[in-house]
DNA sequence: TCCATTCTAGACTCGAGAGTCTAACTACGT
DNA sequence: ACGTAGTTAGACTCTCGAGTCTAGAATGGA
């Protein structure tokens, strides 16, 4: 049986995942996972092992597919590429992966389980916010070269921006949960404006705040 | 025995906090706890009535300590006071409180809780992060008064430099454990002080970086 | 068709931990 | 000193879930 192998391995990865994220490890059990997934309970256990084993595959593998969402496509830049236009709409995607159920239910899965397991939490950062604010480094380095931002470290600054537009949405899922935190296209598009507002320059000068002859 | 049972409750207390913030809620039993604070385990039900219980008197309480610390003497402003200086010992003081073990330990726990009780991140979340944002922006209205800043809003910006400061740190905690995120004063405070170059001037303009006249 | 592999239901063992009970002990107020 | 309320050790019950076992059913390849 080998062709049906592959969907009922699937099958019990994608219901451990609804319930892994749903209510944390040690509330789910083999049995609800078989449940669910119509996938006898030996099985299971034939297939990872044991419960612990099981999630370890699970988080792992999910961490890498969100890892991918990010990292894609680095957008070309052009001698008159807009700074703003071109960090917005890279932030935007960011924010908007960032909120997603599944990588906000991962989050809080892996700090739960810091304790248990904190290589999972570790990789998760790797896989997340470093590769991010790698990407959004490298674009502030090109915008440096061509001479359209000043930018003495553009790893710092980098961070910065990340934690700027990030901080708040993110941290705001994670105590008061997907639903709270959900935005909008256009709220997520004004956020990261506001963001690259004080970013780009500052509050000392005013910036292009909603009223900027002030 | 009304006397010692002041002393024996704080010690319940005590060892349970260690333990809850060391390993997470389910990995604590309530022997471990008894043995470690010498309480019997009797004594524990005819206080807290059950682990539950317990668990979220703890949290209830070391959440309200954790809220006092931030909340405390906001500094007079003078006309002629440097927002720079200000926001700096300011900043530098709320990230080093958000930095202790002890907020650290109750903010994983409370975020794998959440499934189980919203209410303690929500909680953790208004004491902490939501009076933290609070204070900064009042403090900045006051600025924005004196015209020794243009915000235009001050909530928004406030929130803006809180996670421009604690992004990093925190989310480095969380992730990567408190030895990692473990920060000198001198640390801390060029960690800050970068924040607050990039805050008030934008990298638009080249601000206060290591090299000024690049 | 037949065989071997894989999957299945469900009964089972085993350990762990929450919460209870009992009977004795201790400290304190009077 | 005495009585009472609080405290204690530790045995006990009960529930629950991880992991195992068995005997049989489905499946796909030859």
């Amino acid at each position: 049986m080998r062709p049906s192998s592959k969907h009922k391995r699937e099958a019990a990865l994608k219901a451990a995942e609804r319930q892994f994220l749903a209510t944390g490890y040690e509330s789910v059990t083999m049995e609800s996972i078989a449940a669910e997934s119509n996938v006898a309970k030996q099985t299971l256990y034939s297939y990872f092992g044991s419960k612990r084993e099981l999630f370890l595959d699970l988080v792992s593998a999910r961490t890498m597919a969100a890892s991918a969402r990010v990292l894609t496509d680095m957008p070309q830049l052009e001698d008159d590429s807009d700074p703003r236009a071109v960090l917005h709409e890279v932030l935007c995607a960011q924010l908007k992966t960032v909120l997603s159920p599944t990588l906000l239910g991962l989050r809080r899965l892996v700090i739960g389980e810091f304790t248990r397991s904190p290589e999972l939490a570790a990789a998760l950062y790797q896989h997340g916010p470093s590769k991010a604010i790698a990407k959004i480094a490298t674009m502030l380095r090109r915008f440096a070269d061509l001479g359209t931002l000043r930018v003495a470290d553009a790893e710092r600054a980098a961070t910065q921006l990340n934690w700027l537009v990030m901080g708040e949405p993110l941290n705001r899922a994670m105590h008061l949960g997907d639903e709270a935190a959900k935005m909008s296209d256009e709220e997520i598009a004004s956020h990261v404006a506001a963001a690259l507002d004080t970013f780009l320059d500052g509050v000392r000068h005013g910036g292009r705040e909603e009223n900027p002859g002030a």
